[in-house]
DNA sequence: TTGACATATTCTTATATGGGAATGTATTGT
DNA sequence: ACAATACATTCCCATATAAGAATATGTCAA
């Protein structure tokens, strides 16, 4: 079968890249959904669907606040992604340290391209 | 437009629970495809196209020995998501903070949480 | 109440994606 | 060269999903 919903899997939801701005948007502050809508320049029904989205997986709270709803991101719901990728840091340590060793060892400037940085 | 393409966004790359399983499985040991295949329980094509999306992605490397193909993750391209999860560190350590607090503060729960939606 | 405002939900549609089956391709052993 | 092995690729299909348009719901103000 396919992946798990959006709905459900947190690193399904987080792979659309409007959420994961919406997510370091509502870091900090509360916001309200029409400072979401301006912010990241989409019209209001697909900010409102995107909310949705991280509302069922937990990444983001609701408060109602007279017609208002304030968002934030709820950090905790990002711990699970932050720990899976932590099993990884020691083989990048480990390669950054072959890497390393290598340079030094011999003198010759073989390039080794560094990966590009993503746009969120 | 959609969301950027699983070989081009390693988020969406590891949104799918097999190939997350891949990246483990392959995080300290070169492995032959079949052997992947063996560990996974999917049959061979599927693999070979999970595997694709993660070579096309940067997260596994390849390398010929013989008729084989020996995969291996490639970590650092993970670094970048740790990096992105990493933001949200210090906001769930001030959660965790004011939950305690809250906790030994007073007994009161002041929670007004939104109201429900049922979609199960 | 009525109406304006803020947000959510429900269509519809185009596209990406994953699995299964079948087929293609490269490499080794004989 | 030929067959077997190890993978990769292609085709088809079912499903998830994101955007857009239209509509619904809820709340405040007059």
């Amino acid at each position: 079968m396919a992946r798990a919903a959006t709905t459900s899997d947190p690193f399904n939801a987080i792979a659309e890249p409007r959420r994961r701005q919406i997510l370091l948007y509502l870091a900090d502050t509360e916001r309200q959904v029409g400072e979401i809508v301006a912010a990241v320049g989409l019209d209001q029904p697909s900010v409102s669907k995107h909310l949705g989205v991280l509302r069922e997986v937990g990444l983001v709270r609701v408060r109602r606040n007279g017609r208002h709803r304030l968002y934030r991101t709820n950090a905790e719901a990002i711990k699970p992604i932050h720990e899976w990728t932590e099993t990884f840091e020691r083989y990048w340590r480990h390669q950054l340290v072959r890497v390393k060793e290598r340079a030094e060892s011999q003198s010759n400037p073989k390039t080794i391209p560094d990966k590009k940085r993503s746009k969120p």
